[in-house]
DNA sequence: TAACTTGTAACCACTTGAATTACACGTTAA
DNA sequence: TTAACGTGTAATTCAAGTGGTTACAAGTTA
């Protein structure tokens, strides 16, 4: 099990529009980066303009930032693309037996423990923005 | 997306385990509690018995625990039940165009802060274990 | 009007999860 | 020693999610 790579690719789109932001960024050109196909690019960054996190129209070339850049927290892309469903990033198993002790209160018991977890994740995606990302890529490129 | 399921069951066998102690706890019993099926319970204590946390062997019915409650960490489990291979709790996207200032650089740049996050995920399940677990259940129990 | 772009839907191949069935093999007790 | 029971494991099935691809309606611009 993996976290869908649609919130990679997010985080791709995004430092894209801001290292390209001189040029025209077309989902056909951002796939080329990715190296994937444009209906997907399209499809992620419909879900980054429904979390007002880019601007992008029918029929107009090119998708730009809607925010700052570092005011884009990782945490933002994460929930715009949608990977994980509100508090269920940990699967519990249905309908226990409710004539067992165990079963009778094993999901409220272990509920709150995977909400920290998951907290705890989303805490540390909460602390890193987009700005740093592009940092980042621009440093190492230097460095090669 | 969501963490497979083998995790909180795997909680809640080693939890059962514990409670039911007097009893012996066979792949049928242990199911019936889940509300699964024998065969899928067995998978999984046989990954816990590879992980070194549950003493269980053909022929002989039952599963014990192999370690003293206090000392099995939610963390041991989730390892134990394989949900997640390491260090793949997000996806990378493959490949990226290595021509472009971005996908030459957005993996690397990535990989580092993924861990930073998968790494929290893990140290909030390694400070709770299922000595915790099982108080936890038998509090609610008495409330009830 | 023609060319281009976005927004979507549809379809496919692939992987994974979970349920289920089946059976070999180990153990135990009559 | 044989019958009953339990574990280990493989195979199958079904459902869901991911990512790739094609197709096309609708918006925009030259």
């Amino acid at each position: 099990m993996s976290i869908s790579t649609r919130f990679s690719v997010g985080i791709h789109i995004l430092s894209l529009l801001e290292i390209n932001k001189e040029g025209v960024n077309t989902s056909d050109f951002i796939a080329k980066s990715v190296n994937t196909n444009p209906a997907l690019i399209r499809k992620i960054t419909g879900m980054l303009k429904n979390a007002g996190l880019v601007n992008v129209r029918p029929g107009i070339a090119g998708a730009t930032l809607a925010k700052e850049l570092s005011d884009i927290t990782l945490l933002e892309v994460y929930q715009a693309v949608n990977v994980v469903s509100d508090k269920e990033l940990f699967g519990i198993h249905e309908n226990p037996n409710p004539a067992c002790t165990v079963g009778r209160n094993i999901q409220d018991t272990i509920e709150p423990i995977f909400s920290v977890a998951e907290l705890a994740l989303e805490k540390a995606l909460g602390v890193v923005t987009i700005e740093d990302v592009v940092r980042g890529i621009l440093e190492k490129d230097k460095t090669n």
